[in-house]
DNA sequence: CACCAGGTCCGTT
DNA sequence: AACGGACATGGT
């Protein structure tokens, strides 16, 4: 068997580089937007939908690894044809604490998640944490997801609404859903039902996403970047470091998406990640 | 034992 | 329209 017919049977594997300035696999991986992360050899194996990567930042320079024919997948999950460097001059004109929280989390990118699988991850999110949502969301892939293998790695593939509609409200709590195990049962139900999920769908329509869920699946699967979802930390930003009175969130939210603008989501990232990861 | 975690639902004012 | 208790579960 010739070389050239090994790697066309088995699809090519290969590495990019980019400079990690403003795209730093850490900050991307830490910020708290997706879920399915694993460190090892001094970077991430990342899963998105049914795809793997690993993703690694030394120094000056970040290195993208996967399939080759998943490379223009990645890299528009890495968001890399949009330029940060704006982005980021943007934060620090700004001033203040938002300054601050850019500096220390420059590398941080809106990823372009896959819809129904960010629905389902942040259905699990609301009043969690991440290391649990990690952990729920790891053992429904195992127990629902298709198995495959990338970069010579075994791993499993997000399941579909199909798969996840199969199941019922008991699997869901055996993963560690809780209370939530009803929210993703009706979720998977009605994308199998042929419920449209797109950047045009009322997204609280889903039971179980509210106001906050609904802004992280838009912020995070659309690129909805005037969105700025407010959770317990950005309570807390906005209490200690923007001097805001208002005591319910969607003020909060008003108050930040005014004063920040088509912005509002890069920033709302750069804070998040600040405050939970870096203060 | 409380309180918290990338909140939302639902019944009561 | 606004408020507050309930909700699963593991970690501090």
């Amino acid at each position: 068997m010739s070389v050239g017919y090994f790697y066309a049977f088995f699809g090519e594997i290969m590495t990019r580089e980019y400079d990690s300035t403003y795209f730093s696999a850490d900050d991307c991986l830490l910020s708290g937007q997706c879920f399915r992360f694993q460190a090892e050899n001094g970077g991430y194996f990342v899963n998105s939908d049914d795809k793997l990567c690993f993703v690694r930042t030394a120094g000056d320079t970040t290195f993208l690894t996967c399939e080759e024919e998943d490379l223009p997948y990645f890299e528009n999950y890495f968001d890399l044809s949009v330029d940060y460097g704006e982005i980021y001059r943007a934060a620090i004109g700004q001033g203040g604490a938002l300054a601050q929280a850019a500096n220390r989390a420059k590398g941080v990118r809106i990823l372009r998640q896959a819809p129904f699988e960010t629905l389902v991850c942040f259905l699990l999110s609301q009043n969690n944490n991440i290391p649990r949502i990690k952990n729920s969301v790891r053992l429904l892939c195992e127990k629902l997801g298709r198995e495959r293998v990338c970069l010579g790695k075994r791993y499993f593939a997000f399941p579909s609404a199909a798969d996840m509609a199969e199941a019922d409200e008991d699997f869901y709590r055996s993963i560690g859903a809780g209370y939530r195990a009803r929210y993703l049962l009706s979720a998977a139900k009605a994308v199998h039902g042929g419920e449209i999920l797109d950047e045009n769908t009322p997204l609280t329509n889903f039971l179980g996403v509210g106001e906050k869920v609904a802004d992280c699946i838009s912020l995070f699967a659309f690129h909805r970047t005037e969105k700025f979802p407010v959770d317990t930390w950005m309570e807390k930003a906005y209490r200690e470091d923007f001097g805001g009175s208002a005591k319910n969130r969607s003020d909060m939210v008003a108050f930040f998406e005014k004063k920040f603008g088509a912005y509002s989501g890069y920033f709302q990232q750069y804070l998040f990640y600040y405050k939970r990861n870096l203060s």
